[in-house]
DNA sequence: ATCGCTAATAAGAATATACCTATTTACTGA
DNA sequence: TCAGTAAATAGGTATATTCTTATTAGCGAT
């Protein structure tokens, strides 16, 4: 996961397929510098695929995400999430504003393993979550 | 908050005005022993106000929930997200089963004021937060 | 009780996201 | 190299959610 190729590799190692268009959107996220919606990832690929859908940008984040690969960050407005790829492999979350939708790294999760052996027991198995902090950031306070 | 009438007085409190949709809206929370969809509240409330839309059916999903009195979950699905009634006003969070979107009460919650103050400090304003643990439930566990 | 102000609503439009199906294409093994 | 197979895609469609605007109605003050 170190590069571009790295996430593509890991892709594969999981069986997934290497697509033009999937290599785009990795490509994507790996240049970008905050995260994205999923219209601003469509309106990138459709530079070198210009008729790509949004059901494969779509499912492209979808399948990244799951694989753990990339960061969905829930925002509370119209453009509900943005996406984020995450470089060196560290899990963690995100306080958003709910002004201006900006994200702000969090350095912590809030999840340890107990409470996920807990589950276990009660007959649930945790495959994923999801965590974040609403509120107002230093520009937008009220 | 022991009763309809007290969530109406909670929010009467806050400003918010009295309408029937808004008390048919509580009624119909209330009386589910579940968390509902905004289409199924939706669909509820046209029983007694048949010219009801749905927007007037999301402001107050998410109008009780920012005051509070409702706890969202957020599923994974097209139907993404479903809302219950803090009856106790338990702050609580959620297990939600993927394949069949069955959701089930966590007793803990992750966030401890220590996390909220320090982003207090970091000039971030903390008004709410959203936490779910997504998995398979006993029935659907593949 | 009535007036005035503002929140709340209905209706419809706009947008985000998920689903469906036929077709294409990446990969596997002969 | 080539054929078979299953995954991925494009395009269209369906649904969930949010926004816009004009109208209605709750509630405080008179």
């Amino acid at each position: 996961m170190d590069s571009v190729q790295g996430v593509l590799e890991l892709l594969r190692e999981r069986g997934y397929r290497r697509t033009p268009q999937r290599e785009c959107i990795v490509e994507i996220l790996w240049e970008s510098d905050s995260p994205l919606t999923a219209r601003e990832v469509h309106q990138r690929v459709r530079q070198a695929f210009p008729h790509v859908s949004l059901d494969t940008v779509y499912r492209n984040l979808e399948l990244l995400r799951e694989a753990g690969l990339v960061s969905q960050i829930n925002l509370q407005s119209r453009e509900s999430a943005r996406f984020e790829l995450l470089r060196d492999g560290a899990h963690h979350h995100h306080l958003v504003c709910l002004a201006c939708g900006d994200s702000f790294c969090l350095p912590v999760c809030p999840v340890d393993l107990e409470e996920l052996e807990r589950c276990h027991e009660e007959d649930f198995v945790v495959v994923s979550h999801a965590f974040e902090l609403y509120g107002y950031c230093k520009s937008c306070r009220p």
